[in-house]
DNA sequence: ACTCTTGTTGATAATAAAAATCAAATAAGA
DNA sequence: TCTTATTTGATTTTTATTATCAACAAGAGT
């Protein structure tokens, strides 16, 4: 698992001990592509097959591996960060987010098309870009449709 | 005061009241235009001319001012939300942050081209934008700067 | 494999942002 | 002015996250 690998390593090269909490806990991320885990939500998996494992090490895992690059932090103001894999080896598989604002969902955009943008904005204003966040806050077609029926059904009477 | 008209219509239209504490609330935020005020920021200048002013209302002004698109919050992960006024009257007047990963300093780029990628989303993902975020992390050129001569200092020896 | 050193962990307490509570105060329509 | 539903201030509560510290374990060296 070329990954995992790529993991140790980057454990190993910053100085850090490859423990076991810290195994779990990437693995946990990295068996849920797409999802988006909050600390807590992290650690109720964690805790299934390593009940021994305490959620102040998941805080303190999540925190390093942000740090030394392997997750990102995403923040959908709900009150927690969540967090996802980042996709050390490809650099071309960034994605952005949709957000409902209504039922919550969050969907991934599988585009990047930020270059043109980016090269005017370090240019401009000689700023190193090493990290770019996007999301999109609006409505998700479901719940699009349902406002579209609650609309229709005020009006039928 | 074009603004202050708005504010008051949005918060009619809303059927919420005009009361002392949302005028200053407002007032506060709008005379700091490229600022990113926390609560408690906003809190501690509320205070000096308005002493009876509790934090808590604050906090209930803030969201409630979220609510009805006054203005928009922001997260730069540092642990609270900050706040800028949204450019009601004019919707080409959005802008995106920069910001730096050594200093945290935040800066604004005054750009908006996303048209192209906001409608090709909204219509490959039927998902209705209402707004978006648009963050670059990075080195500032300060941060750059500095990073280099402290290089070149160490290399001097 | 054994030891030693230093980084790491678990349990818990501490912190801090934000929300909830509720009696008292007030905006705005009648 | 009067009335009433909203709003507020002070305070408590909640909840996410961090700090603390003794016990523990990874991994380099022997």
């Amino acid at each position: 698992m070329k990954f995992y690998e790529i993991f140790k390593q980057k454990l190993n090269e910053a100085g850090y001990k490859l423990t076991t909490q810290r195994r779990v806990v990437f693995e946990v991320i990295g068996a849920n592509e797409g999802k988006h885990f909050s600390p807590e939500e992290i650690y109720d998996i964690v805790k299934v097959d390593h009940p021994e494992i305490g959620l102040a090490t998941v805080y303190r895992t999540l925190k390093l591996f942000e740090k030394i690059g392997i997750i990102y932090r995403l923040n959908f103001n709900d009150g927690c960060s969540r967090f996802e894999m980042s996709h050390l080896d490809d650099e071309s598989h960034r994605h952005h987010h949709l957000v409902c604002i209504e039922c919550g969902k969050i969907l991934e955009v599988k585009i990047d098309s930020l270059q043109e943008l980016e090269s005017y904005v370090e240019k401009e204003y000689s700023f190193d870009i090493h990290n770019h966040t996007l999301k999109f806050f609006g409505l998700c077609s479901d719940c699009k449709k349902r406002r579209n029926k609650c609309k229709k059904e005020s009006t039928e009477s």
